[in-house]
DNA sequence: CGTCCCACCTGATTGC
DNA sequence: TGCAATCAGGTGGGAC
């Protein structure tokens, strides 16, 4: 479900909400899928830990968290994956929970954070250290350092764009969106791209991302954040679930095609 | 290693 | 209306 925007709107909405609270017991679903470190292990790691904050790592939410009770136990990071269908909602107790709740953090106050899941491709995990996610920042991420990720590469650029150890964040509606916005057909070889265009690449993310972030990320289903509001941005997309419809830019009918096992929509006329 | 493709799930929508 | 097929914002592992 959710990119990197999605991601970061979610984040910074619980961030706000929880921030400092402490996280007196956790309540777990047990579906082994869900799990990356074992159920019984989050359970005894978060249980008496403070909240001290909830940033984006990638398409992945951290939960920094500094265990109570071993007096000066270093801070931990509780990895939550969303997947295609997670949410992470801060709730009270009054609210039943809905279908698909797979974890619960019950705090001092009363509240819960809960974490949501009906299709399970969400992973819940602790990191080993701090974590730095497996690819390079999209929105921060230098032009030089941009262009030597796509060196030498045969695969289709929007395929590279999906590659989490690359840059990670970027998923298929912001794949789709930025190379529309750069004039690049997706189909095209990474490596045979120029200097030129990846530069306009690297600014068209970068754009798309803090403009779908301004407006609280895209809703194209089910999708809301931490409030359980919806974003906007899906009303912006050029391309993104859009074809056969006619590009804003030319008229064209935009065209849907499989790259990479994805759909993928672009122009055309507009993308070369 | 780089790349491709499919399995992993449920639910909403489309099509017959 | 009813039921089956198709599709979905993501990843990870096996095959080549």
């Amino acid at each position: 479900m959710p990119e990197l925007p999605e991601v970061e709107t979610i984040a910074n909405g619980v961030h706000q909400r929880v921030v400092g609270a402490r996280i007196t017991s956790v309540w777990t679903s047990g579906k082994p899928q869900t799990f990356k470190t074992p159920p019984a292990a989050l359970e005894a790691a978060l249980s008496d830990s403070t909240i001290l904050e909830v940033k984006r790592v990638g398409k992945t939410i951290v939960m920094r968290v500094r265990p109570e009770s071993a007096g000066d136990a270093a801070p931990l990071d509780f990895l939550i994956h969303l997947g295609m269908t997670g949410r992470l909602v801060v709730a009270t107790p009054d609210v039943p929970p809905p279908p698909h709740t797979h974890a619960v953090l019950s705090l001092a106050d009363g509240r819960e954070v809960r974490f949501v899941d009906p299709r399970r491709f969400g992973r819940l995990s602790l990191a080993a250290g701090t974590y730095t996610g497996p690819g390079a920042e999209p929105t921060t991420i230098g032009e030089q350092e941009f262009i030597a990720l796509f060196r030498g590469r045969k695969l289709a650029i929007k395929a590279a764009l999906l590659h989490q150890s690359l840059l990670h964040g970027v998923g298929n509606i912001y794949a789709d969106e930025s190379l529309f916005r750069a004039g690049i057909r997706p189909t095209r070889p990474a490596g045979r791209l120029t200097r030129a265009e990846l530069l306009r690449l690297r600014e068209a993310l970068r754009a798309v991302l803090a403009r779908a972030i301004q407006l609280g990320g895209s809703s194209v289903s089910d999708y809301v954040d931490a409030e359980g509001m919806r974003g906007y941005f899906q009303i912006e997309h050029a391309v993104y679930g859009r074809g056969g419809q006619p590009c804003k830019t030319c008229g064209t009918p935009v065209k849907k095609i499989v790259v990479g096992g994805r759909g993928t929509h672009y122009c055309p006329q507009c993308q070369r």
